[in-house]
DNA sequence: TTAGTATATTCGATTTCTCGAATATACGCA
DNA sequence: TGCGTATATTCGAGAAATCGAATATACTAA
């Protein structure tokens, strides 16, 4: 059982380890808003919206509702919210180490 | 800027979306503890431990002290604390679902 | 020095993630 | 019906994550 917390909170942790989705989740936290429009925000491409939405989906961490032609999105619960928020105050109290560690990162990828 | 802060966010969470990494940062929560005693806790491979340490490490996630032959680690960081404690909100919240998601997920695997 | 303990790193195989391209599905309207 | 728009799915290639095995490093104590 506590393992399957685990798993579980592993799960939603790997929904949101990416920036394009972390993206619709800020964008979401507006409301409710249909595909499209979450695309024409980001400006990416329809195909890999969609499959970020699937993974967002598939975590029942956003709830979608077809209207005619398009289908609405919007966050199923405001806790993520509250986390996306803890980790701004996260990344402001570690602003200047996560300075350095992204130019790591960006040199590791530079020199592969 | 506002990629960056998601990038960020992203790489944090990467970070958590792991089982064993979310095990480690609930040992951690009672404070201070030597990477031999996380593994007897957790009852894993000590290289294993190590590689798992080594991300939380690479994200500042986790501070590390050495103390003649061994090394303690500890959290940076409470407010990493507030996040999982706000997962397992959600959790509650969604138990039902999680359980069927997680039910799927194991059916899927083991389709395979 | 040698042995033993604690920890980290490297390697290679396997699995998973991510993307764009192509295609499929579903709806609205002429 | 046929066309256009919105969205989803599938596929294949490349990148990244994961594990255990093997090995390296660093410290302690005999």
């Amino acid at each position: 059982m506590q393992s399957m917390l685990r798993e579980y909170k592993a799960s939603i942790f790997q929904a949101l380890a990416h920036p394009t989705r972390i993206a619709i989740l800020e964008v979401l936290r507006d409301g409710e808003i249909s595909a499209r429009a979450i695309q024409e925000r980001l400006g990416i491409e329809q195909a890999n919206l969609s499959q970020h939405l699937a993974i967002l989906r598939s975590r029942e961490i956003v709830a979608h509702r077809k209207e005619g032609n398009q289908v609405f999105y919007a966050l199923r619960n405001k806790v993520l919210i509250k986390v996306l928020d803890l980790m701004r105050q996260y990344f402001q109290a570690h602003l200047n180490e996560a300075v350095q560690m992204l130019t790591e990162i960006e040199a590791e990828r530079g020199a592969r």
